[in-house]
DNA sequence: ACCTGAACACCGTTCAAGT
DNA sequence: ACCTGAACACCGTTCAAGT
């Protein structure tokens, strides 16, 4: 009983970080005394620079010329780090978005905003499907939410609506962070990469595996950002065709 | 230069072990000799078990009695053990597969197949999106691509609609499987956790996340299956419908 | 209140030495 | 060829002790 209780309390945390409810900022902020903005900032720079593997708590606190335990006095642990450096990229990707004339291209600009972030900083992508319901997906859940709304969508489809173009996103940028992480770690850049897939592709049984060998050949020239807004284009489409029934 | 080839060699070997390429096995197998399957059967049952942090290499020398250098005989490395894992839960998954009647019918089929496969084993979620293009990856991406080709769609489009199909799957696969370990881990079940973001969600600031609260309320009763495999209608409905243009 | 840094309990991986 | 197990170079996290 207290057991599950303890528990709730602490998923009942999800979201529920300064920035999200509105609070004032406590106004301190003295020379380089350590702070979570710094801590968040720092671990970005490792993140960034040397990918997820680069943030440990050893460098993070030599990077702020401090002790590994002086960063718990802020952070609980890691996975939080992890979700408030995600966060804090997230809230600065939705501020900055482009904006569209119509609903769907609202939803394209959004869309697109995340696949770049993701790009940009791959650690992200695995950060992000990994954050289960916490801040930074709201972040992105919301505005979406907003344009199948304008869009016209009934209310009782849209949560099914937002939900599964948020998953798709998620879906593209978890497998290009992972790709690109793959990549970095090899020291060989994109057109080598799908280059190297392509040609494992095109050696597969062809009994067995006839259509991923047809398409091999399409990997090394292809445009992912094309092939993301495609998709993104694709599920716009089934949300204006009229359902069956 | 060198450097570059031995990447390229490493990265060559997506999809190229034997159970792809259809070799002859070794004929071998003494008792309980340590073998690359016995790993892999082992492996499974700690993952499933006790989550991906439960499988390490002194666990699981442990579990085949042996010590954890033996399996460096077997196995590259950690990262190889785990796609070796998922790979072998998601042939049996294609191999047990309900079919269906439409190529409609069969696409939900397979994409039902993996959902249920990824609730049935969380950890397959995480691991099955860094899996690149390894064959995990392929053995999901071809009968789809089949049954893509067989609704009718044209060459050019195809390889679009299969991976924005498989983007969505692992993409709902993946917050699936974060939110059931992040449940497992708090040893809370999914009716508590959804209850416990549904009741952070309708707490949310008014003016900056109406629609994230106005759909919390919806969060604690609906069915993940069903909203899964809404989404798959909504591609599918997508693919049916003329492109602009 | 906030920071220090040694210490604890782990990891994945390597490798000389065995059979 | 295959296995052993000690050793290496790390991890995240804790906590007594300081200021």
């Amino acid at each position: 009983m207290e057991h599950r209780s303890i528990n709730l309390g602490t998923a009942f945390q999800i979201c529920q970080d300064k920035s999200m409810v509105k609070k004032a900022r406590s106004p301190k902020r003295r020379d380089n005394s350590l702070s979570r903005d710094r801590i968040i900032e720092a671990s970005i720079e490792l993140l960034d620079s040397y990918g997820e593997r680069g943030l440990t708590f050893r460098t993070l606190s030599e990077l702020l010329e401090t002790g590994p335990g002086a960063i718990y006095w802020h952070i609980a642990n890691k996975g939080e780090l992890l979700t408030a450096a995600c966060d804090a990229i997230v809230a600065r990707t939705m501020k900055a978005l482009l904006d569209g004339v119509t609903p769907e291209a609202k939803i394209r600009a959004i869309a697109l905003g995340i696949f770049d972030t993701i790009a940009a900083h791959p650690w992200l992508g695995s950060v992000l499907i990994r954050a289960e319901f916490h801040s930074p997906l709201v972040r992105i859940f919301e505005p979406i939410g907003r344009q199948v709304r304008a869009l016209g969508v009934p209310d009782g489809e849209q949560r099914v609506i937002v939900f599964s173009l948020l998953s798709y996103i998620l879906g593209v940028g978890g497998q290009n962070a992972a790709n690109l992480q793959f990549a970095r770690t090899r020291g060989i850049d994109r057109s080598d990469f799908l280059e190297a897939v392509s040609s494992a592709w095109s050696q597969l049984d062809p009994d067995e595996y006839p259509f991923a060998r047809s398409i091999a050949g399409q990997l090394p020239d292809h445009d992912d950002r094309v092939d993301f807004l495609a998709g993104i284009d694709l599920i716009l489409r089934g949300i204006r065709s009229p359902r069956p029934g």
